[in-house]
DNA sequence: TTGCTCCTCACGTCACGTGAGGTGGC
DNA sequence: TTGCTCCTCACGTCACGTGAGGTGGC
C-alpha cells in the first residue's frame, strides 16, 4: 500500500503473477497450469526474458471463468469451445451436463444402497468370515440379471453344495443376510425400473 | 438337449467357453477378458494348441465373482486382493466403499442442485445470450470462495462495466438470473458445511 | 553461495476402446 | 475360398501427479 515500487509495479493494468502466485492464489496446481496452457486453454500472454510465465489480469479472469464451468462438470474441450464462443447453444449444454449429474445421483445412490445392505447383512452375522460376505455380494449381484431357469437351478444348486460346508451358525448368519440383501436389492430394483420408464419418454415429452 | 457331441462335448466338468462365447454370455467385451488375462485377475485355465483361449466353469466362478466386486465399484486391483484372500477385514474395505459412494452422492446431487439453478435462471430471462448465462455461472463459482472486501468491490465494480453494456431487459433477466443463482448457492452451501462439520468429526467418533 | 521458483520433457494413472496386421477352424 | 473368430502389439482416453535434470533471480 504505501510501496510503490515493491514487487508489482505501479502502472495500471501492468499487474503480473508468476505461476507460482497465480496457483496458490487460484487454488490450482501449478502443473494444472501447465497443462492449460499446453492445450491451449490458457496461454499466459506475457514471459520473462528467462521464459517464465507472467499472468495478465486478463488472464487471471479467464482462468477463473476456466475454473467456473470446470466446476460445472463440463470437460476441459467443452470448457475452451464454450470460450472461444463455438457453443451457440448453451442452454443445450447445461441441459445435458444436468442429465449427467442426475444420472451420477441415481447411480451413486443405487450403489450406496447396495453397499450399505451388504453392510448390514454383515452385522447381522455374529461371525462374518470373508466367504460369506463375498457369497452375498455375488448373490446380490445374480438378481442383477435375470436368470434363466436352468442357471437359477444352478445357483440354487451351488448355494446348496455351499451352504453343507457351513455349521449351523453361519448357515443361519448367511441366511439372514442374504435376506436382508434381497430386501434391499428389490428396492433399488424398483426405483430403478421406475427410473427407467421415466427415462424412456421420448425427448421433450413433458407430462402437461 | 438331444444332440451329445455337437459343440460342447458331453464329459462332466469339461465344458469350455471360448472368448466371444463367455464375452457375450457375460456382457463384456472380449477387450475386457483379455485386460483381465493382462492383469492375472483372470487367466482361462486352457488353451488351444493354436493359443486360443478356453475357459472352464471354474474360470467362469471367477469371472462372476470379479463382475459382483466390480459392481460394488472395487478398483481391479482391490478385486483381485479379495479374490485372491490378501484383504482381511472385509468389512472395512465395504465401509470405505460406502463413504466413497455417499460422497459421490453429496457431489453429484450438489452439481445437479447448481446445474438446475442455472436452467432455472436461463428461462427466467427470455433472450438467454451466451454472455448471460456465462455471468450467471462465473457469478455462483465467485461465491464458493470466500472473498475479500476488496476483491468483492472488484466483482461488483467488473458487474456494473458489464451490465451498463446491456438493455433494461438483458440487465433485469441478468438481475433475476442471479437472484435464482444465489439462492440456490446459498441452500447448497448450507448442505456443504453441514456435511463439512459432520465429517470434520475425528475417526470413529460417535454421536451416542 | 544457498534457497526458492521456474523451466521442459516424459512416464504413470484407470479400465478398457480401437485399430493394425496376421493366423486358425468350419 | 470366403467369413467369422481368434491372436498379439500398441496407441489413445482424461486431467492432471510426480519425478528428472537443469536454469534464473534475490
Amino acid at each position: 500500500m504505501s510501496t510503490i515500487e515493491d514487487d508489482e509495479t505501479g502502472r495500471p493494468g501492468g499487474r503480473t503473477w508468476r505461476v507460482g502466485e497465480l496457483a496458490s492464489q487460484s487454488k490450482v496446481s501449478v502443473r494444472t497450469l501447465h497443462h492449460y496452457d499446453e492445450l491451449g486453454l490458457l496461454s499466459p500472454s506475457k514471459r520473462t526474458l528467462a521464459g517464465h510465465r507472467l499472468y495478465t489480469t486478463a488472464d487471471v479472469s479467464r482462468l477463473h471463468r476456466i475454473l467456473a464451468l470446470r466446476g460445472f462438470g463440463l470437460t476441459l474441450a467443452d470448457v475452451g469451445r464454450v470460450l472461444n464462443g463455438e457453443v451457440d447453444d448453451l442452454a443445450d449444454l447445461v441441459q445435458r451436463q444436468l442429465q449427467q449429474a442426475e444420472q451420477q445421483v441415481r447411480a451413486a445412490s443405487a450403489l450406496r444402497d447396495r453397499l450399505s445392505a451388504v453392510l448390514r447383512g454383515l452385522s447381522a452375522a455374529q461371525n462374518p468370515g470373508p466367504d460369506l460376505l463375498l457369497e452375498v455380494m455375488e448373490a446380490m449381484s445374480e438378481l442383477n440379471r435375470k436368470l434363466t431357469p436352468e442357471e437359477f437351478d444352478e445357483l440354487q444348486e451351488s448355494r446348496k453344495r455351499w451352504s453343507d460346508s457351513l455349521s449351523p451358525e453361519q448357515a443361519e448368519a448367511a441366511r439372514q443376510a442374504r435376506t436382508e440383501a434381497m430386501s434391499a436389492l428389490s428396492d433399488t430394483e424398483r426405483a430403478r425400473m421406475t427410473a427407467a420408464r421415466a427415462s424412456a419418454l421420448p425427448e421433450g415429452w413433458t407430462s402437461d
